[in-house]
DNA sequence: ACCTGAACACCGTTCAAGT
DNA sequence: ACCTGAACACCGTTCAAGT
């Protein structure tokens, strides 16, 4: 597999196309159409080439849509301002990779085809483990908490990105509506209770109150 | 679009393949093959048909994969004993559904697709909404927590799932191992310390923990 | 009402050959 | 070394026609 690569015997043919075109237009691509836009075909097109002299740069598919990430990551991660109290530390470092994956829809996609993400993204994990560390958490249990903290934050992308999608899409009511709307208060009171303001309670961002809850929590058992 | 339906009048052509038959199929193709091999075409042929005949009784394939969740909830969630504190309560139904779902990893493809799930899951979310407004909180802030519970646990069963995928599907190093392997240690030391350990120690299941961590934390804010 | 056949408009990837 | 062309083995879905 060629890497962008060191400097090279000029051997053979010399490249038309490079890795950083690739991944430039891709990002074009899925910046103009969305993820399901980006194919190899429409890619190498767009690239002026074929299909296949792509592979030659890229291992396949998935290994373009983690350059992708990582080329993202490295793009728009700013670090923030740090607070000195460790907790408050935790939160900020948690909600600024929180805010870069919501400015990023397609990223679901790569959440789910690989595990956290490039070289960039560890100074906030460092952030995080640390500031959990600093609160008296033991080295295992900092990174336990780190990846409770990755869990909640992966799957409120998900769930949220999934619901905007699905917003977006068409006007068939989602099962769960349906469900609602035939529910027998008798056996389920509560969410008789709240059924009509179900759609706008869990539409409202509570990223950050459910975060700063983990974070207490993880830090009570201490 | 045509249910399962009330009796009808027989007009017209009689039904050859019926919806239960093409989910009773589906089921069996998804949990022999995974959810990779369930495709309209293969689904047809399973069940004796044609592609076509199938959006008869289905709209398209999403609405399949739902009625496959539909149809795994009702089959699989068995109402576990509350206990008869609420704290625990809302342990113990979260943890429910997090276990239907971890022994269907399929699951993933769904839960991108949809949002939860089936009347059958309902109860559940009854019983945590319940736990948490028994507990003392408001219920525009119970059902906060709900969904701060619901992120937390569709998001360890994504990047679980994921993990596992990527252990098995193939032997190339992972970004992260790399990231991990040349991590600088005055950069980040806390990542350093634990770079070695880093595989095992998020490979341990610790949903559980996490949980608990994130129920307190919810309830300390009371 | 229900099903079929043929077609449309695609995919990712491999293989063998060319420059 | 890098790229091309053709092919393989598929997809989901629409449309027009048949029974």
């Amino acid at each position: 597999m060629p890497q962008p690569s060191a400097p090279r015997k000029a051997l053979g043919r010399p490249p038309r196309i490079s890795r950083e075109e690739i991944i430039e237009t891709a990002r074009r691509i899925v910046y103009e159409g969305g993820v399901d836009r980006l194919t190899m075909r429409r890619l190498a097109t767009e690239v002026g080439s074929t299909p296949m002299a792509l592979y030659h740069h890229v291992r396949d598919k998935e290994e373009l849509l983690v350059l992708l990430l990582d080329d993202y990551a490295a793009r728009t991660l700013r670090r923030p301002e740090l607070p000195a109290d460790p907790r408050e530390r935790v939160v900020v470092a948690a909600a600024a990779i929180h805010e870069a994956l919501v400015a990023c829809p397609w990223i679901v996609e790569v959440l789910t085809a690989d595990d956290l993400m490039s070289t960039t993204a560890l100074w906030f994990v460092e952030q995080i483990v640390d500031g959990l560390a600093a609160c008296g958490l033991s080295p295992d249990r900092a990174v336990h908490g780190y990846r409770a903290i990755w869990y909640y934050t992966a799957g409120e992308i998900v769930v949220r990105t999934t619901a905007a999608r699905r917003r977006a899409g068409d006007d068939r009511t989602t099962y769960r509506e349906r469900a609602f709307a035939e529910l027998d208060p008798h056996e389920l009171p509560r969410l008789a209770q709240v059924a009509d303001r179900w759609a706008p309670l869990t539409a409202e961002d509570t990223y950050l109150d459910g975060l700063r809850a983990l974070v207490d929590g993880l830090l009570l058992s201490r």
